[in-house]
Parts: structure tokens; C-alpha cells; sequence
DNA sequence: TGATGGAATCAACGGTAATC
DNA sequence: GATTACCGTTGATTCCATCA
């Protein structure tokens, strides 16, 4: 750490100045918390926040988040460590700044979502970080062709209800109930316009070394993509799919050879709903790298 | 087993440019 | 000229992996 010195101190705009001004980056901030919920600082460089972390960590994160009483934002710092090096500190909205962006967005603060009960997944920590990512790469590809368009986004971290027994038990936005009394819930639910074509698609995020556990649940998609329960959810009439991101090519291959040796589903009608990709590749360009279990292009993102 | 290097984040500082 | 926003650099911190 540097030494103090005798020099000017640097000066910041007081934190006990009224939040009467936001600057663009603040305002991004705000923005792109009430999009994705939960940002590190890598992840607001990657969300156009701002370009560079120092500036976000000592210019921009300070007035929403150090303040007295009036805190837009709320940072959150692990107590463990990652297996290469501290865990970032997690940023979430509080409640008055759901309110900032709904003035911002001139929307009900019911339409913005933010963690009321804060940061509580320190343990999930590396799927969801990875699951936020592929979020922002999905949007930016959206962003990169005006002709495409995002019409709904659902995370599997947004409930809905209360966290008691009682008439509206809390439960996942992303819940697809099935017969039978059966649901699943996917890592994300996005319907969004290629510009040539509507799609529903269910977002899985694999990040374990067991590749059995990422094949039973990708096997549970298979009676949703039968009932075209995805494209249904979104009130859509074409073929829903599933997305499976893996966050190594070696895990992705893996789980591409278990599903393909599943008995039947070589020659079945879901094997050209699954679409398979990894994560180094979703974030360099979220439309590209899809290819079916048997290496052959998916064909989603045209 | 201890030393060392790598990887990643954070904090502090300085430079530049825009604005008043 | 003072203030502020934005960006880049540097060093500290911490853990894990590797090697002697």
C-alpha cells in the first residue's frame, strides 16, 4: 500500500452533497443493477457502466453506496476467498435506488426488482457471477443489431410471493409447472427477436466438474421442449429450446457426449431443441458457437 | 514444509479534459 | 484557476499451485 505524503489531498465531490445529480456513469450504475441485480466491478465494465474499474470503485460506486443514510446501492464483501484469489464485492440496489431508476425509467417501482433481503449466496457465488455475464453478453449482442430485440428476461434469483407458508408462497419467476404436480426452474427464461425469427429459450449454466448432475438436469428439459412449455410461457407458437453454457470447452464436451449417448435422444425431436456453447465463447459474442450435442450448428441465433 | 510466483481484487495516486 | 469526472498506473493484499 502507498504511503501517505505531504501532498494536496485528491478531492471527490462530497458525499454529504445531495443526490440532486447523477453523473452518466452513476446513472448506468443504476441502470444496469436494476437489469441484472447483483454486479461485481468487472461485471459494470462489461455492462458499459464505465471502462475502467478505478474509476468506478473511487468516482463512481462512493457517492451511491458510502453515504450516511441516503445509500442507492448496496455493496456486499464475502468472507471467504475464490480458489484464485478474494471474491469481488457484489453490488445490488436498495430500495431508494429502485425508486431512482423507476423516476429514471418512469416505470411503478413495482416493475423494479431488487434484492430486498440483500447478498445471500455466497456459497453460489461463481454460477451466479457466471450466470450475470452470460446475461450481459446476451444483451449486448441484442444491442449490436438494431433489427434484434429482448421482449422478456426472467432470472432464476427473482421471486415472487412470500419467504412464508401461506396464500402466495415464494417461487422462482422462472418456474415452469408441468403435469403431474411437477415444475422446473431454469437458470433464466428469455424470449427475445433474432430479427428474422422469434425465440423462447431456457438458459442453463453449468459450472461443476460432474457432468452426470449437468445431463439430469438438462434430462428434465426434455418433457418441456415435448410440451413446448417455454414458448408457451411467453405465449409463443414456435419451438422453445434450451441453451446449455458450460464454463470450460472440456466440460462442454463432456456433456454433449453423456446427452448423446442417452438412449433415444439421437433420433429424438429435443435433440434439435438443445444447443450447447461455453462461456468464454458466450461472452466473446452471445450469438455465435452454438452447436447441437453432435458438434452439427444449432442454428438459433440467424 | 516453507519459499516463491501467479492470479485477482482493491485502494491510492496522478494525469488529462471539460466545465464553471 | 478551481473543481470535477474520467482513465491509467502502481503497489498491497490474499489465496492457491508449484517446486526444492
Amino acid at each position: 500500500m502507498t504511503q501517505p505524503t505531504d501532498k494536496k489531498p485528491r478531492r471527490h465531490r462530497s458525499l454529504e452533497h445531495p443526490l440532486d445529480v447523477l453523473t452518466l456513469p452513476q446513472q448506468r450504475a443504476l441502470l444496469a443493477l436494476a437489469r441484472y441485480r447483483y454486479l461485481t466491478v468487472a461485471q459494470m465494465i462489461a455492462a458499459g457502466v464505465a471502462k475502467n474499474d478505478s474509476h468506478i470503485r473511487a468516482d463512481v460506486l462512493p457517492r451511491l453506496c458510502d453515504r450516511a443514510s441516503d445509500n442507492l446501492v448496496k455493496s456486499h464483501e464475502f468472507p471467504r476467498f475464490g480458489a484464485k484469489g478474494r471474491l469481488p464485492r457484489v453490488h445490488t440496489l436498495t430500495k431508494l435506488g429502485a425508486e431512482v431508476v423507476a423516476d429514471m425509467e418512469r416505470c411503478d417501482l413495482s416493475e423494479i426488482v431488487y434484492p430486498v433481503g440483500g447478498v445471500q449466496y455466497a456459497n453460489d457465488f461463481d454460477h451466479r457471477a457466471a450466470y450475470i455475464d452470460c446475461c450481459i453478453a446476451f444483451d449486448a449482442w441484442i444491442a449490436a443489431d438494431e433489427r434484434r430485440d429482448c421482449l422478456a428476461f426472467r432470472h432464476h434469483f427473482d421471486k415472487t410471493g412470500a419467504n412464508r407458508s401461506g396464500m402466495q408462497r415464494m417461487r422462482s419467476v422462472c418456474r415452469i409447472d408441468l403435469p403431474r404436480g411437477r415444475f422446473i426452474v431454469p437458470d433464466g427464461l428469455a424470449f427475445f427477436d433474432t430479427g428474422t425469427k422469434k425465440r423462447a429459450v431456457a438458459i442453463e449454466f453449468h459450472n461443476f466438474p460432474d457432468t452426470g448432475r449437468a445431463v439430469k438436469q438438462l434430462g428434465g428439459h426434455m418433457e418441456p421442449l415435448e410440451l413446448d412449455a417455454y414458448s408457451t410461457f411467453f405465449g409463443h407458437n414456435a419451438a422453445g429450446r434450451v441453451l446449455s453454457i458450460s464454463s470450460s470447452p472440456e466440460l462442454a464436451v463432456r456433456v454433449m457426449d453423456r446427452m448423446i449417448a442417452l438412449p433415444g435422444f439421437r433420433d429424438s425431436r429435443e435433440f434439435r431443441l438443445m444447443a450447447f456453447n461455453t462461456l468464454e465463447s458466450v461472452k466473446a459474442d452471445f450469438g455465435s458457437g452454438w452447436v447441437l450435442a453432435d458438434r452439427s450448428p444449432a442454428g438459433i441465433f440467424e
